[in-house]
DNA sequence: CAATAACGAGAGCACTGCTCTTGCTTTGGA
DNA sequence: TCCAAAGCAAGAGCAGTGCTCTCGTTATTG
């Protein structure tokens, strides 16, 4: 029948969860550099070469726990998102995007170390990541969109060596938003990402101690980058020469 | 002859140099998930407990060359200050000290890795490495410093929530500047490695291509964030801005 | 029902970090 | 000057690792 032909997937589908939620526990309590496969077949109770049937490598096995970190960090900004009131006003928007990233990372320290820190398998990610990969940068242009659509972006213009490069970029990942939106946006993603990492690898150590509110300070800050804060005090500056005020 | 009585700790810091030279270049060959002690003992012909005379654990050497490291990328961005004109801008000061951070980043990519990636050893950094750390840190303050002397800094004022804050790292980082400004050159210290980071490990990949126009466009920005270009700049806008929105 | 594919177990290889013991050499005080 | 103490390199060894290969067993499929 074809309920045995589906036991062996369906066994399958489950000792390989179970060797990942394993792994990932391993991953959770020691790091990824303590993580090993004997040890993850031993508290499951087989023999490490029988693991090796479901993953073909270590790396194949952090491979997966690569894409399913990518892939929670990306749903906790989306549920962030999806929880806002309907009439939230934009800046706030951003900030829960920004929150849900800091948060997940605060509670899954290995987990966001393992995806953000120092790229532990080859030097370039697996095709596979970069969908997952992509999902908090998706929720950040959402918010920007929709600011868009409403009110509008105050972003300064581009340098003129950034324009055809920025036109580029907007194409791919965000084509109704102006380009100089979305090299905004691409910057504060990034940066979005400095402020955890340092928050999580311990660079602001004995120098940033309210974490909270820095932190909410600093996503203001970057919402303010993006245009979806009016006014001034924020965003690019044109190259040009100096000549306001400050002579020397 | 009185050489003799410092000849032991002579040959003793030549070894320890060149285990750490060994190392170093079994880290930028391969990472320092692929550095041995066998390996670098091997290489120097040596036997691999010997070199527990010189570094009593794999994490002290790799501490060491984290030392080293945070030294040297320090350096760079001080050599780089230095070597701005007597009276470049204020703006230009701030990229040149951005541009060698990332320069010695994508020099070094491993040692960047080691020091602004996952924490490899324990989850705190030990101490020793809290100075050196401090560089390149204090190479932007530093950068504001002279422009805050020169010309005032234009930065937004704080929310009350961070005001005390603010003031309590002013005191232990920089007490002649602006609390204000402090916090702004602590996000901003921070967003500029956000951005190293993410062009080095790989999640620019497929996205950003004109890295050097990006990042200097992005540094740019980060010295508007601290105030090094004044709040109301306006030069004359250098080329067409398509679809830039305003303020509608 | 039989051929086939998937599977778990075990042995084994090469490697790792680290410890301990054994001699040899340099050092510094009597 | 001599001799104990300290520093040092070497080797053996332990426990652990990733990974491969073989060998029966079990389930799936023609």
């Amino acid at each position: 029948m074809s309920t045995t032909r589906g036991a062996r997937e369906r066994a399958r589908a489950e000792v390989t969860a179970a060797i990942k939620d394993e792994a990932r526990r391993q991953l959770a309590a020691e790091g990824a550099a303590k993580l090993s496969l004997r040890a993850v077949a031993r508290e499951l109770g087989m023999v490490s070469s029988a693991l090796y049937r479901y993953f073909p490598s270590r790396d194949d096995l952090l491979t997966a726990l690569i894409v399913d970190a990518y892939d929670a960090v990306g749903a906790a900004a989306e549920t962030a998102l999806a929880q806002q009131p309907a009439h939230a006003p934009h800046p706030a928007r951003w900030t829960a995007v920004c929150r849900a990233v800091r948060s997940w990372a605060l509670a899954h320290p290995h987990e966001y170390a393992l995806i953000y820190g120092s790229p532990v398998p080859g030097y370039t990610a697996p095709r596979a990541t970069v969908g997952p990969a992509s999902r908090v940068g998706r929720a950040l242009i959402s918010v920007a969109r929709d600011a868009h659509r409403g009110s509008g972006l105050a972003v300064p213009p581009l340098p003129a060596a950034l324009t055809d490069e920025a036109r580029r970029i907007t194409e791919d990942v965000a084509p109704d938003l102006p380009p100089p939106v979305v090299a905004a946006l691409v910057a504060a993603w990034s940066q979005l990402f400095g402020l955890v990492s340092f928050e999580l690898f311990g660079q602001f150590d004995r120098i940033v101690e309210e974490r909270d509110a820095f932190f909410e300070h600093a996503a203001t800050t970057l919402a303010h980058a993006v245009g979806l804060i009016g006014g001034r005090a924020e965003g690019p500056a044109p190259s040009a020469a100096p000549g306001s005020g400050d002579g020397s």
